[in-house]
RNA sequence: GGCCCCAUCGUCUAGUGGCCUAGGACACCGCCCUUUCACGGCGGCGACAUGGGUUCAAAUCCCAUUGGGGUCACCA
């Protein structure tokens, strides 16, 4: 058999879908389970909707992700009009192809009439008057080109499915290959670069399969071989069982939104006025779930409501970069969306999966993807990492987290920061739980409930515990862990008290909050001068209120 | 709605006619560990969608029903 060649074609509109990063995922590893090729194409016929931007961004993630592609020049389909053209021009020169006239809301009208009757929509040729033609021409109406599709059975050869999948011949419709602004469709410019790059395996969402009867009648008539195809089962999302989509995020917002005003007895008027969105526009959405709010709109509503950026489900690869995930453990993951490698085998490393991947493994129902399980791999993979691994992946982590105060740590302090956060599940949990420790100290913020709570609580009880732990540390000569424990071990034993009730009080006041690494780490990392500022900051803040 | 695809614990799955009183992982529930949050240890709950066949034998094969998903663009 000929080497393995396989793609990933992804239209360039923003950055990469873990869907479209499974796909991808996919084709490497049966290119590199095979020793074939895994070549990148850019699929940026859409003028409207691509940008270089979303191009860059989709290479990023693709590379994050460690999916190396082979062909150094990849393809952008852009730059390739004139051979559609000169292709096109062949099949209008033997009549497989002809110029249509109906303007999109013709069509449109006339898919509402089939519906109506409760008969299906189907294109086929249409005979044009002389009147007609001169009333486009007045008009100026510009045509496309659709392309013949026999009406006969089409018939392909599904590697996934095990069996072939059918189209009956009266399915068979008369499909654009290119559009009024001269760029071909989808379906011609996939059929003749797929040819071109010599694929030989097509590895593609169910979504594709339908698509699939086009690109074959094509091949018929261009003379081109017909690859295999294999199409992957469709990820669905948790949260309503429908294809995993941007749009779950707005939806998670909009749930979290209803919960609040409920529970808060708030109206959408107010919660508008607080956001600063307009009522008409929060209320219009809070009820269309179609809607979705704009990427300014977003956080507005989320601060109110008390939802964090990392509370939202990860849908794009970004995402998961964003709040802490490692690219082994996502593609690890990944692949057990839709394959397995049997022996109930699931943790494995990039060159396992290279090594086991096949594709009668691939699974066909479609799974719905769950993030507590991603989450765990995550916290076995870092138990597991050694120290130095662990280092580049919080530098990756930081680098697409710019603003975290953990970025002003040198890696002599964040390799200190990992370890005492041992357990750790993802990284933007080392974040949240220890960026007080590289704050100054005036930037500091005191969660109001933690005070109440550890502090102010039975007659101040938190406080004059705090007043004599900062009396013992003022007392500390060897700042360390087991300086620092030895100290407080012993006051504890002196005065009866359980550490308990001595190390809330100061890891509030310390951090801010009711949660930390744990407490002597944090302390010794902090050092003495800033424990006892802290610690007084605290003390003044807890008399005065 | 038409067409296409699918169906094992809540979720991801192992299982390819006898090894299955169905295995693993996550989640969940107990208990233990513990200075917080986590981590960890031990134990537990929990599934072959339903109805018909085929067979000595069915989670595994066939059919129907039900349920779920996908798709019906000059978007890919």
């Amino acid at each position: 058999m000929s080497t393995v060649v396989t793609r990933f074609a992804p239209s360039p509109t923003g950055y990469l879908h873990v869907g479209g990063a499974r796909t991808a995922l996919f084709n490497w590893l049966l290119a590199r389970h095979t020793g074939g090729q895994f070549l990148l194409r850019i699929e940026d016929t859409d003028l409207a909707r691509s940008t270089e931007d979303a191009t860059r961004q989709l290479l990023e993630d693709l590379k994050w992700l460690g999916l190396q592609w082979d062909n150094a020049e990849f393809v952008y389909q852009s730059k390739r009009v004139a051979i559609y053209n000169k292709l096109i021009d062949g099949l209008l020169d033997r009549g497989q192809a002809y110029e249509a006239w109906e303007t999109p809301a013709e069509l449109d009208a006339m898919r509402e009439q089939a519906t109506r009757a409760k008969r299906p929509f189907i294109y086929r040729r249409r005979q044009y008057s002389a009147d007609d033609m001169k009333r486009f021409a007045d008009e100026g109406r510009k045509s496309v080109i659709r392309f013949i599709q026999p009406v006969t059975e089409h018939r392909f050869h599904d590697i996934v499915l095990g069996k072939d999948v059918v189209q009956p011949p009266q399915e068979s419709q008369d499909f654009v290959i290119r559009k009024t602004d001269g760029m071909p469709t989808y379906h011609f410019g996939v059929v003749v670069d797929d040819a071109d790059m010599g694929i030989t395996h097509v590895l593609r969402g169910q979504e594709h399969a339908k698509n699939t009867f086009n690109h074959i009648a094509l091949q018929a008539a261009l003379g081109y071989d017909r690859p295999i195809y294999a199409h992957l089962s469709v990820m669905l999302s948790p949260e309503n069982g429908e294809k995993l989509s941007k749009r779950d995020r707005d939806g998670r917002i909009r749930k979290r939104c209803q919960e609040w005003m409920r529970s808060t007895k708030t109206q959408p008027e107010s919660l508008a006025g607080s956001a600063g969105v307009p009522v008409e526009r929060l209320t219009e959405w809070l009820n269309t779930p179609t809607q979705q709010l704009s990427l300014e709109e977003q956080p507005k509503v989320m601060k109110i409501v008390g939802l964090k950026e990392a509370d939202l489900p990860e849908i794009m690869v970004h995402d998961f970069r964003k709040n802490g995930y490692v690219p082994e453990v996502l593609n690890n993951f990944l692949a057990l969306q839709g394959w397995s490698p049997g022996n109930d085998l699931e943790q494995m490393t990039m060159a396992d999966m290279v090594e086991k991947f096949s594709l009668d493994r691939i699974n066909i129902a479609n799974p719905k993807f769950n993030r507590e399980k991603l989450k765990s791999f995550s916290t076995d993979y870092f138990a597991k990492a050694a120290p130095e691994q662990q280092l580049v992946a919080i530098k990756d982590y930081l680098a697409a987290n710019p603003q975290s105060p953990l970025n002003r740590a040198t890696d002599e302090q964040l390799a200190d920061v990992l370890r005492m956060n041992r357990g750790y599940r993802l990284l933007s949990e080392v974040d949240e739980k220890s960026a007080f420790l590289l704050l100054p100290d005036e930037q500091l913020q005191y969660d109001q409930a933690a005070l109440d709570k550890f502090l102010l609580k039975n007659d101040r009880g938190g406080a004059i515990a705090l007043a004599g732990m900062r009396d013992v540390f003022v007392g500390v000569t060897d700042w360390s862990i087991t300086g620092l424990e030895t100290a407080v071990q012993d006051h504890s034993e002196r005065t009866q008290q359980g550490l308990g009730k001595l190390a809330q009080p100061v890891r509030v006041a310390i951090s801010g909050g009711a949660v930390s690494p744990p407490i002597f780490d944090s302390l010794a990392f902090l050092g003495k001068d800033k424990t006892l500022a802290r610690i007084d900051r605290c003390l003044a803040m807890a008399s005065s209120a």
